[in-house]
DNA sequence: TTTGTTTTGTAGCACTCGCGACAATATACC
DNA sequence: GGTATATTGTCGCGAGTGCTACAAAACAAA
């Protein structure tokens, strides 16, 4: 049919994904962008229709790398409680992780109005964010279902407080991050509503 | 000794506080700002000396005003937990003001890694949010000396975690904002932590 | 009125922005 | 090998970036 892609596509995605992380959304310009991904405009814009579906293309492989490990270890715990304070550890190790591009998760840094001026771009993160909390709301359902919760611990409304928090999290840390401090600070927020 | 100032410099920082504050701190370039304040590059550049610290100047006057209605709102209040409530309930006003230039508090829009790379703003934030933490610890402290709050109650935890929520909750807003559901998150929230 | 100081508008600097046009190039199918 | 199709690098557009130089203008003190 016709010509075959010269470059590395995966590899110039994660390289991509990383200058965002660390750059932001509206602080990434396309020449520092093309470097990085060590490819020409003409590439660019031939696979990539734009800047913004670029950042959604990004955001889709860091949910696809990242986002899927938070996950994993929200459902790999034996319990529902045990898989939340599983995931507040994961958010922990990439605070401290020193090879990661950003203290901020990728998509927690999404949440500004210019991101979500883009429709697409918001779609793809309130949709996410569903996904997320769904998936938290079930487990601890069946936790409850299993007599590991009272019948009065409402999900519904815990998990969304929860994911709020997770949210202020990631801002905090940019001001001060101490781990031992956020490590008692999780724990009596998680106590308090009953996990 | 010289020429007088001809513009009303009060009236045209509140016009760029709103500007920045709408289209937030890398989205507001040079020209729509000095049209909103209704100067010249010349008068810009005289009074204050760069963007950096325009934006400066505008975060000090949007907290001597809104920051000061909401350290109002915590220590008006008849007792410390009663002023914590009563400044989530400041905040949700905020949240529901259709005139104000955008959903999020300016400040804690500013929590960002951009914002907090320039090491002046930076200062300026983290005072901020230190003066907001003591002062809140403080009241709470005084609550549990009275009597209000049981002994094992330590406001030097729990009042980063209310911090925490907090900016979450801003963050939160601009994805999806519901009144009562937000009101009944942040009711279960308080009482968890015991307030 | 003169003098010295400060404010103001204008013009433009050197640079970057995202994006598209276009020809050269390389590949798969016939 | 020929041909159709897709990819690639180069060049540059038009608009915008923060910022500064500079002269004209306005004012306070002498």
């Amino acid at each position: 049919m016709a010509r075959t892609l010269e470059f590395d596509y995966p590899k110039a995605l994660e390289k991509a994904t990383r200058l965002f992380w660390k750059l932001g959304y509206a602080g990434t310009s396309l020449r520092p962008l093309l470097k990085a991904m060590g490819i020409g405009e003409g590439s660019f814009y031939n696979k990539l229709k734009s800047m913004d579906s670029a950042y959604l293309e990004c955001l889709k492989h860091y949910t696809a790398t990242v986002g899927q490990r938070r996950g994993k270890a929200l459902f790999s715990a034996p319990t529902g409680r045990a898989g939340v304070r599983a995931l507040f550890n994961e958010i922990l190790n990439c605070l401290d992780n020193p090879r990661a591009p950003s203290k901020v998760c990728l998509m927690a840094a999404s949440v500004t109005g210019e991101v979500l001026a883009e429709p697409s771009l918001k779609k793809f993160i309130q949709q996410e964010i569903s996904k997320m909390s769904e998936a938290m709301i079930a487990r601890l359902k069946a936790d409850q279902q299993a007599g590991l919760l009272p019948p009065d611990f409402d999900p519904a409304t815990v998990v969304p407080i929860i994911i709020t928090y997770i949210q202020g999290q990631w801002r905090m840390a940019l001001i001060s991050y101490n781990r031992p401090q956020f490590e008692k600070q999780i724990d009596v927020f998680l106590t308090g509503l009953g996990l």
